[in-house]
This record gives structure tokens, sequence and C-alpha cells, in this order.
DNA sequence: GGGTATTTGTCCGTATGTATT
DNA sequence: AAATACATACGGACAAATACC
């Protein structure tokens, strides 16, 4: 007995769904039919169940069955734009243009000591005070991404009052400090990571609790012209629904059959 | 009893790693001690361990007991470059500039028919003949990458012959086709998705094979003179041991402490 | 190398709770 | 209210991997 039963179960499953014998969104035979078929514990059979749910493949509803999870058409972000751009009209532009509705929620803004990475990021001592502004942004209903901006409190101090108002800047955040403070951005850095959502996240997304859907989490830096780091802005997107683009050089537009299934 | 007795248990293990009462790589009490401490079954205590588990907070040996996971030094790939660089010169200048010991093996070199993902990546029929050259990659002997480049083989008739060799291509393939052939990548596009790693890459990278670990996936199409896609290079990464980074505009040297941790 | 103790992995059966139809 | 289906929890038995003597 080289696999556990649990597995070759889950394996035969898989089997039946990739072959198409269990139509995506369908649903799966009960554990006790299950039990039956296999001529195992019903405990076994949740095992084999567990394994194909934390692959992704299928996800189980209480009091309604088993069922072949349904793909999700990926939404997709380019982190490749002017650098002089901010984020939010990028985000937006690109969203109109697939002919879906945004929407982005007013800002929560607080006041906070940088710690720990975020003071790293912007490359200020540990506790050093910093404005964010925590926003939630949807497509179509769906919730879509969680992003925190951080500014150094001495913008605020140099008067870009707007940073500490709970209402969206008009143009963007970027595009304000350029026009009012001179502070223009000529690059910025990503650095993308995945990790596992927090409660929160969670919550917001509407993915499993279990911590089988991971996040991308991207933190972007900006500089101005003197090189120095103004803001911080870090998003959240869950990886199930999101598909990220970089572009270098010369690209002709993404059509349609670019993306990837 | 809103919570069940499992979540709860994992919580207060979780308190106490993220309190430091557990340290990093360190031992967790047995199964049969967690049982009588918490005043559980043995299935509950293992259901809050799979559930610390699934979050990567700790992981199982049989036969030695359950630690706590410790943090893996992250290695950076930058995805953008010169736009007519190839991928290898970009690796290897990064690898050594952190003073990593690289390794890439021999390409596995096949002649497929480019279907689904391929095909619609490349512009090209499915069933269009391609070659494909397959590379392992290490560092410090630890498994990085898993890359596979795809090719038409209208390339190879027009006597770019060194693609089908089963060795590595001087300067990377790329630089090759640019200086035998005057076909010059002026751009190219990456499309970041995140995947549970099949059976092949969880041996490769030897991560836990219950897919709690998921790996990036990175189509990068290159784009020549005439705008026309000359080459796709789909590259794997497990997300747990890396981090991406895209530079846009002016930006200023990487230095030590921006990695987040 | 072999044997033994320890520890996690697999599998069973059963009972009860909770969500949905 | 009743039926259905998954979720939680218990206890027990044996297997497999590892460490240690």
């Amino acid at each position: 007995m080289a696999e556990p039963m649990y597995r070759q179960i889950a394996d035969d499953l898989r089997r039946k769904i990739e072959a198409g014998e269990l139509q995506r969104g369908g649903r799966l035979p009960t554990e006790i039919d299950l039990r039956e078929q296999y001529d195992a514990s019903r405990n076994t059979v949740r095992d084999a169940i567990k394994w194909l749910t934390t692959r992704g493949l299928v996800e189980t509803r209480p009091g309604q069955g088993t069922f072949v999870t349904e793909r999700i058409t990926p939404f997709v972000t380019t982190l490749t734009g002017p650098p002089e751009g901010g984020d939010e009209d990028v985000y937006l532009a690109e969203v109109v243009a697939s002919s879906r509705t945004p929407y982005t929620s007013d800002p929560r803004v607080e006041m906070q000591r940088a710690t720990g990475n975020i003071a790293r990021a912007l490359h200020v001592e540990d506790g050093t005070h910093v404005v964010s502004r925590h926003q939630q942004r949807f497509i179509d209903g769906t919730p879509w991404s969680l992003q925190t901006s951080f500014y150094p409190m001495t913008l605020v101090n140099k008067g870009a009052t707007e940073l500490i108002q709970a209402t969206s800047i008009e143009g963007g955040a970027v595009a304000y400090l350029a026009a009012q403070f001179g502070i223009k951005q000529v690059g910025y850095r990503d650095s993308i990571a995945v990790r596992v959502p927090n409660e929160s996240e969670t919550s917001f997304f509407k993915v499993p609790a279990d911590g089988r859907v991971s996040v991308f989490e991207i933190y972007r830096v900006g500089f101005d012209e003197m090189g120095e780091r103004f803001r911080l802005t870090v998003t959240v997107y869950p990886t199930d629904r999101n598909r990220l683009v970089i572009n270098v050089g010369e690209t002709p537009p993404v059509d349609v059959q670019d993306e990837p299934s």
C-alpha cells in the first residue's frame, strides 16, 4: 500500500474532475455515497475531500454538499505605468477599459508610528509619525483589493493637509503632492510577496477561512526627484482572482486571447 | 460555543508562537501532551495543528514532532530589466551580486505542438510545432525555479539550430537570436499568477505535498521589432522563498534593509 | 545493524452539532 | 418541522518514520 487510501480516493476524484466526468460547479456524491462507493469510512472520504479542498479543486458547503470549484475570470492589474503616476488613476483606467464598474471606499485615515516593515520601506526611524490612508476597492461589487498608503507626517506639517482628510483626493494623492508641493514621483519600486490572508482579509474578500487562498502583498515605494522615499502603498489582492502584468520596453497592446486560463 | 474547540486550541498556540513562548524552529509539545493540556482528544488537537499547518505557522515531521516554521530568507528576483535582455544573464547577475552560487541544469529539449496557453501566448495556431527547453535552477544547492522556454519551430528552420541542442546557449538564447538572426527583442510582457504546485514541482522544490505552499507562474512573452512574439518563457518559483521586484522610472539601488520580513 | 521507544500518519466507528433546503 | 449534508469531537487501533541505545 504505497499510497494511503484517502490519496487514492482523492486522485480518483481529481481524475474524474479533470476528465470532465464531474462538471465545473457540479456537485459530488455525498460523503455517505462516496463512503459506499470506495468502501472506506466517512472520515477517510473526508480526508480525501480535504486534500482536494486544499488544492482548490472542490469546495464544501454545509447542508448542501461538495462542489467542483468554478474558475474565476481573473482581473488583470498592470504594475508598470507612468513613473509619475499614482495608483488610483491607473487602476480606474484599466477597470473602465474592461467595461467593469469600479468602486473605492472613502479612506480610513489614521495617525500612526511607523514600525517594522513600514519604517524600513520608507527609510525612516522606527517610531516615526506617519499618516495611513486605508481603502477598500471593489469591481462589479466584488471585493478586489485592500490598499493602505503611508506618508511621512512631515508632508502634512509642510501643508499637505489633504492627506489627513477622510475623503478621496481628487486625481490621487501622488498628483496632489506633485501639483501643490512640487514633490514629483520620478519612479517607484514594487516588491511582491505571497502570504496567507489574515482574518480581516478573509472576511473582506470572502475567501474560505481555512487559508487555502493566499494573497499578493505588494509594497510600492515612491521616489521623488532627490531619490527620497515619500510614500509607501501596500496593496493586498487575493491570488484566486487576480493576475499581475508587467510590460518592459515596447509591447503591443494586450488582446483578449492573451489571458492564460 | 461560538468557536470550535480546535480553533481555540489553534489560536492559543498561535498566540504562544507570536508571543515568542514557542521559539522559531522549536518543537511543540507532543500531540499526547497537548491532548492533556487542553483536555481534548488527540484528533481534535490534530485538527488544530492542521489549521496552523495550512497557514504555514508550524510543520509536522513524522517520528520527530511538530515544529514552529522558520522564516526563509527570501531570494529577490527583479522582473524589470533591459528590454533586449534574456532572462539568464539577469538572473546570473543578481545571484552573483548577492554572493550566492547559482547553478543551472542543462536543458531538456523537446519538440512539441503548442496547445492551450502556450499557443495563445505565442499567438500561433493550436498544434503549431515548437521547441521547448526546460531547465532547473538552483541557488546554493537549493532548488529555486523551473523554467521552460518555447520557440516557434520556424526559427529552427531558418537556421537557429542551437535552439535544439541540449546544452546551454552561451550568453542566452535571446542574445543568440539577436546576434545571429537579427531577431532583436524590443520588449517583453510578464503575466504573473499564483497556483498550487503539481506533483513534479512539489518534489523538485521539496515543498510539502499537501499543496499549502503555492508557486508563482510567470509567463514572459518576448516581442521583436515587428511586434511579433518570438518566444515564451514560463518560470515557476515557490512563493515561500521568493519575492519579485519591479522598478519603474528612476529608482535608487536596493539596499539591505529594504527587505520586508 | 538491530531493537525499542517515541511521535506523527492513517483508518475505523460513533455521536452530536449546525447549516441549508 | 423534517430531512439532508457537512462540521466537530470522541476514542481506539495499527502503521510508518525517526531517534537512540
